[in-house]
DNA sequence: CATGAATGAGAATTCATTCAT
DNA sequence: AATGAATGAATTCTCATTCAT
């Protein structure tokens, strides 16, 4: 528990659960001063003000993001098998972290331009992994496709947390690990299923198998 | 352009324009009331408050995809040219009203019970819809998996208005009619590919006919 | 019921209720037009704004005082059955019209001259009558007991009214005509007595028996 | 001169003032904080806002009363005595804060119920006082008589206040101590006479002396 | 380092009144 | 005569930030 060891982590939690509940400007820094137990004025001491709380938060989502891509990658595997890898590492970062995803993701930028590019050039650098798998792995490459399905990508493996959230209550679904692998499973096929899709190629599992003409 | 006639329509405009951009509590009525050239009183006399915008923002929203589904769904057809011709008409509505989605999916409903339940009852109803597609032409009937698969199909559906609106910039991508063909295109093959590959049925389309030459 | 008939007393009525319950400025025309059920735009028509209806109240009220007065001092009577007429009048108006009487003397006069100016004019015209009765019946000339005991006199007659509505819920006490015939008797006698007690004289009823001197 | 050292009571004085004038309603924190010369979030900030400001009156005021009625209740004394010197201290009080006795008991609670039942209890509380005396000392026990009379006596006390005001400019009267003295005599021999009047007994001057029994 | 009082701008809402219909 | 939409000023309260201690 770093909560009473780490004033500025302690701020920083409290900032995620209230701005992933309420929207950035619907929080006060009052509220997160309080529910942290630390003075008001340590938020601009630590942070330089309100808005560099939201860009912590976004810089602290991307180095997550960054990490797992970088120990997929760092290691030659097929398309599949790192795509895969890849939606397994972010389902587990959203479920560890997900209120630091909601924040990081969908938190507008109000406007502050040093937010915005920032996060701009995060989400860049992320979405050249996934053109660079449709070109190498699908034979998609089509810059429109690719940004396309990019945005599929990402909004299939955040599927579940953009729009499941208001929907918790109304199911008696448990949230566990079971569920995640199920949910990582059915993202994971819906993915590589549709782009195969795409190229008019049938069933990925019997394409390895039969090793189609499928050239770069 | 109405914006002269209709006040209470300006506002709305307006309102959804300036909370598409920055959030709903980031928008003040003041900001509102300017930018529509009326007098703040007149928010709180015709909505009744802030509140009351959002309010009347979601029920539009709603409004407009219930009368695209009615429509569908009084035809009898088959699930898959269904469910198309859902997804046709959603990024059509998308493509015309993009603010007004986004506003009514992805803002926050601050804490107002009142404006929660009824987006949640929207998007249960919604919801309906596609679970009873996924029983009916797809074999599906794992509750779990019709939430999964719900919302993995609207976040495909939304995919490139979520993430998509920060790059728009970057790329020298028109989003014109033909985009948007493309985009309805490629965001159907995926979810109908990734559906039957849940189903380990391979090529829809073949599945149907049996035969070959599945052109697109 | 003159409520469905005339407009304007309706507004009076209403205001006069609401003006008593919550006092002058915490009471808006809004609220007035509501409960009245009539238009907004009637109380300015009416009575020429919100102050305009205080002035009307403040009328009212003391063209009834003045009458209650007049009755009675156009009929020649001893002092001390003058004054217990008064009051039994007075109580009566009060014990009918408590909120009018309330709002008419309580209310301040909100720094309008014409209000204020013409309130003190009608007190000055009441108490004159006390004085004159200390005068003629009592032998109290000096002008500063004349004041003291004048407005000794008009509290004690409106102390129940004053002090008395935040404690009704309190008292299993009825306040029927018993209860204001009591009260009558004991503010008389209280007056009374207390006023001889001022000239060291004891015991009314007996004074006028045994008719002495009673000097300053 | 404290309003320079302390802005809490520095604000508090400034609104005694200027509610006791215009009343709470008609009253706004920002002519209050203008007066007071400190910020309008000030108010909110020592107050919790502007009905904090009036509970905070009424608290001072009831405090006050509490100790004066303490002090001589202490002491063993006649009952005569003791409420001669009741009145004293009360008046004396009102000499010194007239304001803030105006605005503690005459202020409409606003429907604040907090306010209103915290009122009602010092009311009560205050009001036993009377009772006692009016039991031990005046043999009177009957409970409607308590209630009127109470308020009778406090309506006595405070009689110059509530009805004096508007007419100081009438008057070439100087509010001075002897003015005072000659007030609180006045106001004791009507109470006092009046008292003993509800029970027939003449002159409780004499009574003391010739120590008759004075049954009701 | 840490505090919390103080700031002044800005928040949403409500006010009494007016005016075209 | 009567309506109700529209106005702009005024309402209370909260905001993020600063600064002296």
């Amino acid at each position: 528990m770093p909560n009473k060891k780490d004033p500025k982590q302690n701020i920083l939690d409290t900032s995620i659960a209230l701005i992933a509940k309420k929207g950035f400007s619907a929080v006060g820094v009052r509220e997160i001063a309080k529910k942290s137990k630390v003075n008001i004025s340590m938020i601009s001491y630590y942070f330089g003000g309100k808005t560099g709380i939201l860009k912590a938060i976004i810089e602290t989502y991307f180095t997550l993001v960054g990490d797992i891509l970088k120990d997929i990658i760092d290691v030659d595997l097929p398309a599949e098998t790192e795509l895969k890898k890849v939606i397994t590492g972010l389902v587990k970062l959203i479920n560890e972290k997900e209120n630091l995803c909601r924040v990081a993701l969908l938190e507008m930028p109000l406007d502050v331009p040093e937010i915005a590019n920032y996060k701009l050039e995060m989400v860049k650098r992320n979405m050249r992994f996934v053109g660079k798998k449709l070109e190498d792995g699908f034979n998609i490459s089509d810059k429109t496709k690719h940004v396309i399905i990019g945005h599929a990508f990402i909004s299939l493996v955040y599927s579940n947390f953009i729009f499941g959230k208001l929907r918790r209550k109304e199911f008696n679904i448990i949230f566990d690990d079971k569920f995640f692998e199920t949910y990582t499973d059915i993202i994971t096929t819906i993915f590589l299923h549709g782009v195969y899709g795409i190229n008019d190629v049938c069933c990925p599992d019997k394409r390895n198998q039969k090793n189609k003409n499928n050239k770069k």
